[in-house]
DNA sequence: TATGCGAATGCAAGCGCTTGCGTTCAGTGG
DNA sequence: CCACTGAACGCAAGCGCTTGCATTCGCATA
């Protein structure tokens, strides 16, 4: 494997100058960077990482960390940072700290120390400790899924897309309306959970609308936690007309529970997601679709812009969020 | 950002011992060792990755290359393998050569040239020149999805994974099974799904059923997809009686189909999968449950030891697959 | 022809580690 | 008491790049 040494003598010139030329660097005339050029590529040369990072302190790695790569939900993001980071020719460093076990040990040891130029992070909600450990890193910071001081924050307008959904359901006649939330501390504790929970609050209060606690049901954000928490739910006495999920998955898992339960959907009981999961269509599911994708995309974009101007100053970017009805809350599709 | 030489002078001892302290190599007393351990830990050293690797020539990282991230079954494997690298210590460089332009770009720029010890490839059909280049690289390399010439492979058995699926159909009394494949040349062009169908073919065969080739789906191991495949085959003038999918998710859409045409499940028509989805429980789909995280950490791991080893020598493991019954081909649950 | 001046290029000192080899030193047997 | 031994440790030469500064060179200007 050639070294920039072999490839300067090969080419006649210093280390310095293949440096430049290959860096596209000034100092070098054209005729010089041509030669340097096709000497390298004949040897089959490439830089190593290491001795370049040593030299300039700089990686060209961001290091991305998420709490789980197996739901399509991160999936997506995460696809959406990486095309952009890979196109920037920056190269990503994955870090699942899903288990609390990888996790401890992934901030006690922060690994990625000295060996990113930044950090990444998709929709894992931090601690204070864990979040200034990452701002001690001293590199520009991205956060996916809320707002975070000191980083780059990418998130959606949750409360709003809550609104949304449940509207929709009010404005179908809905006043029977159960809401399937994430967990306990609302699963991952992200402001985004929070606030969807506040929206349906917040929607059912405008029409003055009671809300029933035995209505609230806890899916983790899994399909088979949805399905538990619909059958909670239907446990009660009453049974609602209509149900918000907080997440497609959950909405699926309810779905499958009232089909065992054969209830009819949306006849007796209508209901809405929330993040249009690629699988929400086939399923006929209204839901309120965010732009997963481009959450990822922008957010590295955001890092890159950062790590370019050398600046300190972070920024904020909002993205839309859009009601997409299907028949999971208006009769007219067969179901 | 303490570098070795600070620690070194804190600890009144020469680089050389911490370095040797730090990497629990010999030749430094215990208390020595000790009191290096602490200062450094007071100091918040860490090793500058780039530095060692220069050093040494290793890197402790790995690459792995995947088609996609977004989809639950490179997700799990993804899981699976970056859980075994973790926690040997190595970093992961997730590459997405999922688009045709940033596989052209990856095979032809080969960013882990040089930055990594060893490279995973993930369920990605490579063309000759593509695993050659790969070869080139002149590191340990690790496949999952087939057997691989110079790649630690690992896989399943599709074939006998197919057939118990058809058989499991044939043994119903059904003798009217289409099958929804993957895509025209196989999607990814991998060993996997053709296997599965020439198992089909081989399980009809053995009970001298012809196959009729108008039942026989294209679903690109998509949900819509699947959908499409099982709405083409409902087309056709006779129907069948049972569908054999190759992917969960392509079974997923044909369910769906079904139950658009309001057809009964598994009353009028039956169905059975292929991977052991997280979403088939719920959805009561029959299917062939692969150990998907195992086959990404198994690969791993072998990865790791032949690192270990220094050797040349790949090793092949095949995992098992199993039949998992429910509700999609058999009545016996309210569907 | 002498002088000046950019542009092009080379020199060499790092960057922060690792490691072969030499040195020191306490302990042991003769 | 001395030579010897092995463990513990330090020296310093890299590893392959980058980059500030010095040098060279071609060419226009005086």
């Amino acid at each position: 494997m050639a070294t920039i040494e072999e490839v300067a003598r090969a080419a006649g010139v210093s280390t310095a100058t293949v440096s430049r030329a290959l860096r596209q660097q000034p100092g070098v005339s054209e005729r010089t960077r041509q030669r340097v050029r096709t000497v390298a590529e004949e040897m089959n040369y490439s830089i190593s990482r290491s001795a370049s990072g040593l030299a300039t302190g700089r990686t060209r790695r961001v290091g991305v960390l998420v709490p789980f790569v197996s739901r399509w939900f991160f999936g997506q993001v995460l696809a959406g940072a990486e095309e952009v980071l890979r196109s920037a020719g920056y190269d990503l460093m994955l870090y699942v700290v899903g288990d609390e076990e990888g996790r401890e040990r992934f901030f006690r040891e922060l690994p990625l120390r000295r060996s990113v130029d930044a950090v990444l992070v998709l929709t894992l909600s931090l601690s204070t400790e864990e979040s200034d450990r990452l701002r001690e890193l001293d590199v520009p910071l991205g956060f996916v899924g809320g707002r975070m001081d000191g980083f780059n924050s990418v998130w959606i307008d949750d409360h709003g897309g809550g609104m949304l959904a449940v509207r929709h359901l009010l404005n179908q006649g809905h006043t029977d309306i159960a809401m399937i939330h994430g967990g306990a501390p609302d699963a991952l504790n992200l402001p985004a959970p929070h606030e969807r929970c506040t929206a349906f609050r917040d929607a059912m209060a405008e029409h003055e609308i009671p809300v029933r606690e035995s209505w609230l049901g806890t899916g983790d954000f899994s399909v088979s936690g949805g399905r538990r928490a619909m059958n909670r739910i239907l446990a009660d006495e009453l049974r609602p007309t209509a149900v918000f999920a907080m997440s497609d998955e959950m909405a699926f898992g309810a779905m499958h529970a009232l089909r065992n339960h054969k209830i009819h959907v949306p006849g007796e009981i209508a209901i809405v997601g929330f993040d249009g999961h690629e699988m929400s269509e086939c399923s006929g599911l209204s839901t309120v679709v965010q732009p997963v994708r481009q959450e990822g995309g922008t957010a590295a974009k955001l890092l890159l812009e950062q790590l370019e101007q050398g600046s300190t100053e972070t920024r904020d970017v909002v993205l839309p969020t859009e009601l997409v009805v299907r028949s999971s809350t208006t009769g007219d599709d067969s179901m």
